[in-house]
DNA sequence: TTGAAAGCGCTAACAG
DNA sequence: CTGTTAGCGCTTTCAA
């Protein structure tokens, strides 16, 4: 077990050599020439002693902490921090870089936010990582720019930062695909009412789909609500129940799997039984509701995983000047958003 | 915005005064004694140059670096690590410290997780909190010994180590206390089969509520499975489906929301409605369940951003000295586990 | 092959 | 009231 008031001097001592000498060994410093033989000397001064770098001292002087900051937006309320947050830990892992993570929130203020991206500045972390928990415009704190920094899950407003983010319409393509290739020819679309881009993309790639296939994309039924399950359930509803019954979809693509939860529960009032007479496909593969649900529910993941792995990838490219962050920061990265097939997707009835 | 190339020794110059004063005034030092109209020159020069403390430098200095690690075992499988991470770092940055979290698995090797603890001893944190997804008996590195630090959802193998976790009893009381005040005299139990405390301590609390109300807590059904949606549908098909019509209960404490969900299930196979035919609680509160299944799940939340906060708490009092942590390693703390009313719940039919 | 010494930015004991 | 100075533990230049 390593002992913490152990440095570097003490090992010179025990092996009876400098503190230079240990330095170059323990560093494997390459222009640096050590005998074999002081070298193991070291080596097991070092063990003996249960030697351990003071990486601060070794910070202060570099002038490099190995540390990167994660701001997060909003770490507990949605489960998509977790998997952002372990990309980005192996990641950074992997290269030697341990995560200071602050927690923030979307309403927080400017200056709040300022205040936690201030907090790792003072602790000199070599880059930041700023997620938000879905896909938007953040407005970011200004002092974030003194430091190479990544963001994901978002575009900056100025759109001067490096970024990455999901493919949203990509995903909505390989979900209302899913539900051609099935056979379905009315397949409606549950959208959220909010004004972020998923909305927008979403429902481009759901009319794109249909076009593509032949169909009429821009007269296949879209009812927008709150994107939770009441909005998906409320919509649904005005969907599956209109009066003519030759027209009413049997499929149906929903914003995000909240909302596929309410439509299953539209579906069970009206006597509609998933997959059999209705098809459902739903978007963000919250494990937790769409694996669980009867029938599980085919659905589109998003990357968060790989966003904070490669966030974190570039941004220690960056930090290590193998990369350019400027010049990435003209378009977003745009991560694949695989199509999970689990139960909810069936051929229409005859 | 703050410059990072700004030190104390720049502020001193432009002030006109040392760098100790500039230390003392900037630190607010109780015992140094600067004259008002020094401190404005000082504090309008560190303002002016955009000056920001290095705390690295500080901290080498002080042998204190104002973070903490929290070892998260499984941040992206279960939404709680968001809780206790949100928990912990509410509580540290209301005293001015900071996370820094690294990822572990509960199926790591010792070794691998000594190896977690050792990057964050090497960074010099002030302290440690090793936080369990779920409530049980963890082996714990070695060297977690050699800087305070607190268990948190979980009892230490060795049992040396202050601790926190969910009061079991207390939550899974108050359920079947629920049932009970309903007016439901036939009462069963769906447990998991995992050799954790959970298991037997909520099945203890199960027999004794029913005990303390006069009925026969012995003889009370309880089906064990796997404690997952299959699993709870499984065993509350055995439970629901029971040959002797008068003995079948109208109401179900379940382990966990996910068993729920297959007792919900089962219920709708079988023809019985909730909560008008069938009652049921359940437990842990993953909000992403139990408040978007229909009809809302009433259940038992696990207090973990209480653990969290209360772990970080305990452990920067332990660091400042104001705490001695051995003597709580005695009894693990146990936090309250408050019952969610929502509508699962209903008397039983007459 | 190895070592002496400067210095990263800061705090704090001590001196004035 | 204010300043000088010695480190905290390490890396790295330069010299031997």
């Amino acid at each position: 077990m390593s002992n913490r008031n152990i440095g570097i001097k003490d090992v010179a001592v025990a092996a009876g050599v400098s503190v230079t000498t240990v330095s170059h060994v323990l560093n494997e410093v390459s222009y640096a020439r050590v005998s074999p033989g002081t070298k193991d000397r070291v080596r097991s001064a070092a063990e003996q002693l249960g030697y351990g770098p003071n990486r601060l001292a070794r910070a202060l002087r570099t002038q490099r902490t190995g540390m990167l900051g994660l701001v997060s937006e909003d770490i507990a309320t949605t489960p998509h921090a977790g998997r952002i947050i372990l990309g980005a830990d192996e990641a950074a892992k992997a290269r030697g870089y341990n995560l200071m993570i602050i927690n923030t929130s979307a309403s927080a203020s400017l200056e709040s936010r300022e205040a936690d991206v201030e907090a790792l500045l003072e602790r000199r972390v070599d880059g930041i990582l700023y997620a938000t928990m879905y896909h938007r415009n953040v407005e970011l704190p200004a002092n974030l720019g003194s430091v190479p920094s990544v963001l994901v899950d978002s575009v900056a407003a100025g759109g001067d930062i490096t970024a990455v983010i999901p493919d949203e319409e990509g995903g909505a393509r390989a979900a209302v695909a899913a539900l051609l290739e099935a056979g379905h020819t009315r397949v409606g679309f549950i959208n959220n009412t909010d004004d972020v881009p998923a909305t927008h993309q979403r429902l481009r790639a759901f009319r794109a789909t249909l076009s593509d296939a032949g169909l009429d994309g821009g007269a296949a039924p879209v009812e927008s609500a709150v994107s939770e399950v009441q909005g998906g359930y409320e919509a649904a509803l005005r969907i599956l129940a209109r009066e003519d019954r030759a027209d009413v979809p049997t499929a149906l693509f929903c914003y995000n799997d909240r909302m596929a939860i309410g439509a299953y529960r539209a579906a069970a009032e009206l006597g509609l039984r998933i997959p059999e007479d209705l098809s459902v496909a739903g978007f963000d593969n919250q494990e937790l509701i769409a694996a669980n649900i009867h029938p599980g529910l085919t659905t589109v993941a998003l990357p968060h995983y790989e966003m904070g792995a490669w966030a974190t990838e570039h941004l220690i490219d960056a930090v290590e000047g193998k990369t350019d962050l400027s010049l990435m920061a003209l378009h977003p990265t745009i991560l694949g958003c695989p199509l999970v097939r689990r139960d909810s997707i069936a051929a229409p009835r005859a």
